[in-house]
DNA sequence: ATCCCGAAGC
DNA sequence: GCTTCAGGAT
């Protein structure tokens, strides 16, 4: 019968991303990461929590806190009424700390502007506080199932190299890259979600910075950046990284581990903050910089405790 | 050492 | 655009 159209039918070509399409949800099928988040089992503030955990932290360390988190505050509402305490001692050991008040304040706004349901439109969602574009398009995409591209870093060193042949640089998307990404991104609803979290797998599990599987890549056979013989592997995409020993961020965890996990209004008091850290001048600048944050209080004799 | 599903302040 | 925000895994 293919032979009855093969004088009518005009010889479209196909286009690449089809087929690219078809090779990364078969491969998103059989190797995604079973999340808690993933497939329909929790609400878009279940997937906002787990996107703000998420920044600039592995998923094997977010799911253990998402588990918990969400078993104690199931909505934005309860969230809301939970003293900061509560929250900064449950975020634990997560790492930027700012962002679970950030995530309180942000409950605390959908609560009373939003009726206790997350928005569903871009500039709603980007205006709250600790939701910038990547989770702000996160949640379009995965939460509410928007045709959205998402772009974040391994979105961002996928789609460069398959598409474009190249390393993605460092810093912020260019509108090059915005408008590939854009262009790649499958038309239909249902396909551009799989498509956004396959691509972002895919960079997670497969495509890595410095030592990509390309054996085990569902995009091997489009890739030009594997077709070019990977040129300049691992370069231009990372930014100047800031140690950690001796660094305010140590001081700074060091001090709020000293007061998460005791009860309400627990103080630490002077002696003890100064035994935190033997260089005092760093010391006093991380307590002013974490009192500014709204991460602990300074009570008047220099006793600290996680605010109310 | 480098990276991790970035955001916000400057 | 550049820097600062934690902390763990590899």
């Amino acid at each position: 019968m293919s032979e009855t159209f093969t004088r009518t039918a005009p010889p479209v070509p196909e286009p690449a991303e089809p087929e690219a399409y078809r090779l990364l949800a078969a491969w998103w099928r059989a190797n995604a990461r079973d999340l808690p988040w993933r497939f329909g089992r929790t609400t878009p503030w279940g997937i906002l929590v787990s996107e703000v955990m998420s920044q600039q932290t592995q998923m094997s360390r977010v799911v253990p806190y998402w588990t918990e988190w969400m078993a104690v505050w199931p909505d934005a509402a309860a969230l809301a009424r939970a003293s900061s305490a509560e929250v900064i001692t449950a975020w634990g050991r997560l790492g930027y700390p700012r962002r679970a008040l950030r995530l309180q304040e942000c409950a605390r706004r959908v609560t009373q502007e939003y009726d206790d349901r997350l928005p569903d439109d871009y500039q709603s969602l980007v205006d709250l506080p600790g939701v910038g574009d990547y989770t702000a398009s996160a949640v379009l995409s995965f939460a509410f199932g928007r045709r959205v591209a998402v772009i974040d870093t391994n979105i961002r060193r996928v789609l460069s190299r398959v598409f474009l042949g190249v390393e993605s640089h460092g810093g912020t998307a260019t509108p090059a890259e915005r408008k590939m990404a854009q262009e790649v991104l499958p038309v239909g609803e249902e396909e551009s979600v799989i498509w956004n979290q396959a691509v972002m797998e895919v960079g997670a599990l497969v495509c890595l910075p410095k030592a990509p599987r390309c054996e085990q890549c569902p995009l091997r056979g489009s890739c030009l950046f594997l077709k070019d013989g990977l040129p300049g592997l691992g370069q231009g995409r990372t930014r100047p990284r800031q140690g950690f020993k001796g660094t305010d961020r140590q001081v700074r965890g060091l001090i709020l581990a000293a007061l998460r996990g005791h009860p309400a209004g627990w103080v630490l008091d002077r002696g003890k903050v100064e035994g935190l850290w033997a260089d005092q001048a760093r010391l006093g600048a991380c307590l002013a910089s974490l009192d500014d944050d709204g991460l602990i209080e300074i009570l008047p004799g220099g006793s600290i405790r996680l605010p109310i």
